[in-house]
DNA sequence: CGTCAAGAAAGTGTCGACACTATTGCGTTC
DNA sequence: GAACGCAATAGTGTCGACACTTTCTTGACG
């Protein structure tokens, strides 16, 4: 027989960065926090069919905009569609939270190449800036704010690219590793090491060190997956997730 | 007042490369084919507003299967959606489409790069055999072959990488530049130079020389984009899109 | 007892309708 | 004659219903 979530205490929340410009606060967009969130938070468990109706009635809004927001995960890689038989909770296993921090180091090394080259000096200052306002006292904000700073920070890399692409991109793999990173956050391993690597790599900005930046990201990305893996097992341990540890040991650059 | 695009003579057709696993034959997926064929193809204008009801006369189905298509097309970066407003048709400006070339660029020359450290040498020779099985003629193969043939080339490389995220990225960046590579592609310039380079790029995957793969796919990528400029003011010009040759030059690396 | 099949139940895909919002057109006022 | 506001129109966002597909249940047959 097939688990099925229990599906009580359903609220709101979530601040949900939104990568392109879409939607306000219609019923549609609602259904679609809401059910990230679940996702995000196991409330749906990876490989699990989604019931629409049940989601409907849950969460008191029809199937029309329900629907909407899944497929709208499912382009975003939360959920997949297979054709008559409806939606379903993407497993990430280890591998693929592996190719997912890969892609992610492969696009902000570039972005920060980019930077270097591109980016005004009053714009690189903006980086520091932004830094500098929150590495004061960053080690005790709560795991949420943490997890915004510090995806704020990579964004803002990515925005001194001059590439909106590379911004959406890159928002779109936060979006969906969020749930990890979040868990990685609370475990609070590597703290001191995370606040002197951002510090490391906004000096390099400042100097317009390319080569050194970016090795210093590659490190900084590698660092936060293996900060990861214990979380990762965890978290898929908490949620006894299927058989995912295989896993082909395959040698990653970062 | 609104320019509106007439949509008589609507069919289907436009093979249409799947990023993700998705539906198969049924209302929404005609409806998704459709509309991005008339996208690509500017039956639908930049900016112009989509109005869902005359879509759904037009291709003679109902508006929820539209919308769901719609939907998508927004999460491609293909349309956007206004809150009360509906769909719009993205201009993709000069600017814009540089971006995604650019994008394109580093998750390729990142996936040659993974290809080159990964892959065993009989998938290095899955990619010499596609490159000579369809060297032969090339140049005189129909524009369409011409373009499946090109993606699926570049496409074999990020599959090569062993990274399914890189894939689906490379994937999603080519629906959406496709419309231009067509037309570039049917201006035919550059034939013999694209023959070569792709043939060079194979080369020195065989070697496994990476750096002299990844800056001849530089390179190409490069060429590519300064011989598809023209092609895009023609193209732009074709459909009078709106202003759009501002564009401070930023210096770009491909 | 296990296997299979037919029927029942559940669920998805699509439709038409309606409420509410934006837009257009028209008449009024200054 | 132009600007404003109001009414009419067009269009989006959401809903409930229904047809068709998949899945589960039950009972007959080996």
């Amino acid at each position: 027989m097939t688990e099925r979530s229990d599906l009580t205490d359903i609220a709101d929340g979530l601040p949900g960065s939104e990568p392109e410009g879409r939607r306000s606060a219609d019923s549609s967009e609602r259904a679609y926090n809401t059910i990230r969130k679940l996702l995000v938070e196991f409330k749906l468990k990876p490989e699990e069919r989604i019931n629409e109706m049940q989601l409907s009635r849950s969460l008191g809004i029809s199937r029309t905009p329900i629907r909407e927001a899944l497929n709208r995960l499912a382009s975003e890689g939360f959920v997949s569609l297979t054709p008559n038989r409806g939606f379903f909770v993407r497993s990430l296993s280890t591998e693929g939270l592996l190719d997912l921090y890969e892609l992610r180091s492969i696009i902000e090394c570039a972005a920060f190449r980019l930077m270097c080259e591109r980016a005004e000096d009053d714009q690189l200052d903006r980086l520091r800036a932004y830094w500098e306002a929150i590495v004061e006292g960053y080690q005790d904000h709560p795991p949420d704010i943490i997890l915004t700073e510090d995806e704020g920070f990579h964004l803002l890399i990515a925005e001194l690219s001059g590439n909106p692409e590379i911004v959406a991109q890159l928002a779109a793999i936060n979006a969906r590793i969020r749930f990890i990173r979040r868990i990685q956050i609370e475990h609070r391993t590597h703290d001191k090491r995370q606040v002197a690597s951002h510090s490391a790599i906004v000096d390099a900005a400042m100097r317009r060190d390319t080569e050194q930046g970016v090795e210093l990201l590659r490190q900084h990305i590698e660092m936060t997956v293996s900060a990861t893996q214990q979380a990762l097992k965890d978290a898929l341990l908490k949620v006894f997730a299927p058989g995912d540890d295989d896993a082909k040991p395959r040698r990653r650059r970062f």
